[in-house]
DNA sequence: CCACGCTAACTGGTATACCGAATACCGGGC
DNA sequence: GCCCGGTATTCGGTATACCAGTTAGCGTGG
């Protein structure tokens, strides 16, 4: 309690965005990219010692984090990491299967040419990416053609909900491994992409939900295989 | 700042729960109820005093109502009462008639007896107030039974993303009135609940978004008037 | 008279220390 | 062996102080 350093001033990252949302994004990427697995005990006083920050902007992150399911706080017991299991995957799908339904029917009606010409940016750099094997690139490319597609459904609210929604995702997608992205979702993009620029709402709806879908199977055979292997503490 | 009673404990309600949530509700209603009208400023230190909190978890509620919608929250400018206006209400209605839907379609697979003889209950006790004449028990019995469909779709995500939402669309139904609650709710819950019992996830969805989408038009026209007449600056 | 910059007041952001309460754990007595 | 009570831990809440950014007002110089 005692070794505080006297220069802490950019503990985390050097913006000049809020302890509280840095801290945030912090342990909300600890968590996703599996640093901090399902059941491991988060101590506000430890965790802000070493985040060289005080206990608010601390708690007020941790509350972000509950209140987006990567954090189970129970009074005067602390906080665990939340576990993410099938269960909690298939609620996700289901919710992502209609709002990004949603999203890419507003989408086909309202996309500007802007944004139409930045997706297609989008959904060729990710082909490059993906036909020369980075995936990592091209997982990127897809999330960001997501994120526009979203943008493009002009509705904030909808934003909103979204992005906690790409978080759980992405958690789960490290879960599983990367072997679910890359090839197929190129295709299915480009012909979500076709369908709103076509300006139809009913196919870029359905376009979208069904990509949803097929993740959805993808994502789970691999999940269960995972799980049924063993079970990976890090 | 000399005011303190020294006998503040119960400076909200009287249950147990933490002050953050205490506050939180408070504040949420007095935002729902148009105490605080659009536009409001919240001052931290002046809040506090008048509730008898302290800052913390003053900001904390402020945190969690501003990830709601209420309030906007500048840094270090102060925060705000929200506007709620014809396109946030559009907005609200996309995800809402989609959400709904999820619910209910779930809620048709997988509701136990239980839960639909619950729902049974409101909807018989909301009929009995509606033509008793008692709208603002019939009012609560209609989002009660919103309520029991989504808890019996077994999404407990789902869940948590309605919950804000449906705060927000009973700060709409008070900016509209009561006018568009009451008697064509009674039969179209009725008729929601008739699909959900019979198992027909197509049509319990299908109603459930066409509810919604009726409730949307109505509110929207109440809506339209209001703000066609004259301005309510309270 | 206007424009520019400085300063002071206001407000949110953070740090730190303290208290009380609930919980978990451990050891002693029955 | 089991129950009970004490202690350490941890959290919830608060008070207080200080820092930092924002705003508005004032004064000075053009």
């Amino acid at each position: 309690m005692t070794t505080r350093r006297p220069d802490r001033h950019t503990p985390i990252g050097d913006t000049h965005r809020s302890l509280r949302d840095r801290v945030h994004e912090e342990l909300r990427e600890r968590i996703i990219e599996g640093e901090y697995p399902a059941g491991r005990r988060l101590v506000e006083r430890e965790l802000a010692e070493e985040l060289g920050v005080s206990r608010i902007p601390l708690r007020e992150a941790m509350q972000r984090l509950e209140s987006e399911g990567f954090l189970l706080v129970q009074a005067r017991r602390g906080a665990v990491v939340a576990d993410f299991g099938t269960e909690d995957a298939e609620h996700l799908f289901d919710v992502r299967e209609k709002l990004e339904g949603l999203a890419a029917g507003l989408a086909a009606r309202r996309a500007t040419p802007t944004q139409l010409r930045a997706m297609e940016r989008l959904l060729t750099r990710s082909r490059k990416a993906s036909e020369a094997g980075r995936l990592r690139e091209a997982v990127t490319h897809n999330a960001d053609f997501h994120q526009l597609v979203v943008d493009a459904s002009g509705n904030p609210l909808l934003r909103d909900l979204m992005a906690p929604l790409d978080s759980r995702l992405r958690r789960l997608f490290r879960l599983t491994s990367e072997l679910n992205d890359g090839d197929p979702m190129c295709g299915e993009h480009e012909r979500l992409y076709e369908a709103i620029r076509a300006g139809d709402e009913r196919q870029a709806e359905e376009r979208a939900r069904a990509h949803v879908a097929g993740t959805r199977t993808a994502t789970l055979r691999c999940l269960a295989e995972r799980t049924a292997e063993g079970s990976d503490t890090a």
